[in-house]
DNA sequence: ACGGCTC
């Protein structure tokens, strides 16, 4: 579908109006920006294409300034304070991760929905000034632009009130929100991986819900459980392939959540000094 | 010319 403007469009989806399109190439990559309207609304389809593989990300319009700042984030950022992110647009929520192996550093960005299978690209990061990530920026600011200023005539320009819209810090210590000494966990982990777990009767009531917090290379999964002996609330903690777990009877959670506090407490300094330039949140885009 | 991503 990129790049093709002979004939009329007859794939799937191929009624939408194309608004824009654009190239860019990192590295060996190619990527391809559509901004794309139908009748349910407008979205960017940002697909990268390798020699063998392609993949698609699909980005609400609303979200789109939302990319920018990230991007900027990610680029204006000193490589060492850079953490990951999380955009939660509608049911959609984008992972942005910095990852770094031989071949140089690199932005993951995965879009998790419901319905659909987990989509990733990756961005490569360029040179020594993040060149790559630069231009990825650059197309989207243009792009940003455009899609406010292009009006199709059929559609009015107020847009529907923008809902959900949120984004989180995902910092090292996740139970460290970013206002420093309030108290505020839960609220701040909300990342939900119901889909990933089939309904079971291990699962009690609503809370049936598995929830991570991602920190740097490691992520901490919480899943609820229960065998015969009672309830309890399994920790893992998985490093690439390695996975190890503590189980927690739910007997002992409140004294659990109670030791970590008190850890916080005495390491609040540290913690502080550690974090401090990464608990700072991406403003959200001007209208 | 890569090739990363995955309870």
């Amino acid at each position: 579908m990129e790049g093709n403007s002979s004939g009329g469009g007859g794939g799937g989806g191929g009624n939408d109006v194309e608004l824009l399109c654009k190239t860019l190439q990192v590295e060996h990559k190619l990527f391809y920006f559509d901004l794309k309207e139908n009748p349910r609304g407008r979205y960017l389809k940002i697909s990268e294409k390798t020699s063998a593989t392609r993949s698609t990300i699909i980005v609400p319009s609303n979200g789109i300034a939302w990319f920018l700042d990230l991007f900027n984030y990610y680029v204006n950022s000193d490589d060492q304070d850079v953490f990951s992110k999380e955009l939660q647009l509608d049911t959609k929520v984008f992972y942005f991760d910095v990852g770094e192996n031989r071949r140089g550093r690199f932005l993951k960005i995965s879009e998790a929905s419901v319905s659909r299978n987990r989509s990733t690209i990756i961005v490569p990061a360029g040179n020594a000034h993040d060149e790559g990530w630069a231009a990825f920026r650059n197309i989207l600011g243009e792009i940003n632009e455009t899609s406010q200023l292009v009006v199709l005539p059929n559609q009015k320009n107020s847009e529907a009130p923008e809902r959900l819209v949120g984004l989180s810090d995902d910092v090292g210590a996740g139970f460290i929100s970013s206002h420093s000494s309030q108290s505020a966990p839960a609220a701040e982990v909300n990342v939900d991986r119901s889909s990933d777990l089939p309904p079971s009767s291990d699962d009690i009531g609503n809370m049936g819900v598995s929830k991570v917090i991602r920190a740097d290379q490691k992520k901490f999964f919480f899943d609820l459980g229960s065998n015969s002996r009672g309830h309890f609330l399994r920790i893992s903690e998985v490093t690439g392939s390695d996975r190890s777990s503590i189980i927690l009877p739910l007997s002992g959670l409140k004294q659990f959540h109670e030791m970590v506090g008190h850890f916080v407490e005495i390491t609040k300094d540290k913690i502080e000094g550690m974090t401090g330039a990464n608990v700072r949140t991406v403003d959200p885009p001007q209208r």
